[in-house]
Order: structure tokens, then sequence, then C-alpha cells
DNA sequence: CTAGTTGCAAAGAGTTTGCATGGCG
DNA sequence: CGCCATGCAAACTCTTTGCAACTAG
């Protein structure tokens, strides 16, 4: 009951290269058309995609579209994604902060942390060391 | 350069009462309709509020609109907002917990966390006591 | 052969914007 | 008074949907 059309592997090997980035509906669609997709595919796929957690739907401040990123490979899973609210970079927290963060919200709230889909943002070293010159 | 208006008093007086909620523009609409503000209004007022940082704007998972949450106050400053993503309920993180967890950001990618604009996503206590059931 | 998927074009929803009017300072 | 903010309605943009053709299993 899903069938794997040559659309949906497109999109997916794309994903699967570019772990951390994220991108936009007309990105994808500039990146794909040429290997025989439509907008309205890319958008049915992004919406499955997103319903089964494998892709981040994320509409940046001050944005019109949202923006996507793949979070279905081994790697993402368990980890919490951190960006840089400058230049946009998302990198993986560690196992071990991941756990202790999880730990920490889970004592003083009794809150179940979902690595997954929660995303810190901030400045990253580069970023923040530019700052403060 | 920035008049007080009674239409941008209504709002903030709105959201001072209600932080930990969070709004759709209908929803604002609804709400203060009566007392003289139109739906235009709200969208540049929201705009305004959200680029000096004193409103998060998220679009939930699977939504057509965007949610609109107050975070100017002297209570949010500085504190991670921790979001239950089944009843929607959120809460401060406690201050020792956002330094650690800071520090733990800092510590492991030198990444300096913006505690104001991240928010976590998990189960609150209740949540996840009923689905463990 | 059946059911899921695609493309296209049209429809839809939420948000933004132009312009004249009104209100704050 | 000058400038900013408001209201209204029209304009826009991004996204969804209906339908017929197509394709995977």
């Amino acid at each position: 009951m899903t069938y794997k059309t040559k659309q949906r592997e497109l999109m997916l090997a794309f994903f699967e290269s570019h772990h951390h980035d994220s991108f936009s509906v007309e990105q994808l669609y500039e990146q794909l058309k040429g290997e025989g997709i439509s907008l309205s595919s890319i958008y049915r796929n992004l919406n499955e995609l997103e319903k089964d957690g494998s892709v981040h739907k994320v509409v940046p401040q001050g944005a019109r579209e949202a923006y996507y990123q793949f979070v279905g490979c081994e790697h993402c899973r368990g980890h919490i994604h951190v960006q840089c609210i400058e230049c946009g970079k998302t990198v993986h927290l560690p196992d071990q902060a991941t756990s202790e963060i999880a730990k920490q919200t889970k004592d003083s709230l009794g809150f179940e942390l979902d690595p997954t889909s929660t995303v810190f943002y901030g400045l990253c070293k580069e970023c923040s060391a530019h700052h403060s010159r």
C-alpha cells in the first residue's frame, strides 16, 4: 500500500545525500524537475514524509514558505538537532549530552523529551566568535 | 516612532493574560474584534512583535496557519519553553536546568544556546502517564 | 486487474499590501 | 501638524485538490 515510484525515490535519494541542509519546495523542484517530477508530487510526498516523521517541516522566522529537512536516517534518530540562527548550519548533539538533557528535563518537570523533534537554536562556534569581536 | 494605539494595547493585554497559550490569528480576531480591531492590524502588529522577539511564531505539524505565543514578559526571558506535543501545554524549564543545558551545549559543540527561542517538544507528565497505561 | 501515484490546472487558505482615513504625540 | 497605524478590499503566494491518465505489485 505504498508504491515505490521513481519520484519518491528521487526525493529520498536527494535527502539522503543532504542530511543537514533544509530545502524549500522550490529548491527541491529546481534540483529534481530535470529528472521528471512535478510540483504536486513533491508536495504530496513531503506531506507523507512529514507524517511518518522522516522529515521536519520548519517555517523560518519571517519566511513565507516551509523548509524541509530529512531526519529519517540512522544518524538522526534519537539525536537533538542544533541549528545556528545565523548561518543555518545544523549539527547533532552527542549521545551523552542528549541523554543528560533528557534526564534533566524529566527530573525537573516530569517531561518526556522527544529528541528527534526538538531543535536547539543559537549561535554556532564560528558565528558566536564573529559576534564577540 | 511607535505610537501607542488602542489596537496594539489590546493585543498586548490579551497576551499578557495568556502567557502560556498560543493563538492563531483567527482566535485572536475572535477574542478581540469586539473591542475594535481589524484582521490586518492583528497581522501587522504580530509581525512587529515577532520581529522584536516578544512573540514566537510557530506552525504546528500539519497545521495551515501560524500560531503565536507571547514570550515578552519578564518570566519568559531567558527561559527555555517546554511544550507538550499532545495537549499543547507549555511550561518553563527551571533556571538551573536551563543553565546546565546551555553549558552542556556549549561544552560539547561550542554552541551558544539561545534559550528564549528554543522550544523543547515531548510529552508532559500527565500525557506520558496516559501513554504508558 | 486493482489500488496507489502522477501531472496538470483550477481552487483554496492564509497572509500581505495599496490607499485613503483617522489618531497619537 | 506630521507621521504612524488602521480598515477595507484587492492582490499574492504557497499549498492543496479533482480528475483523468498512468504504473507498481
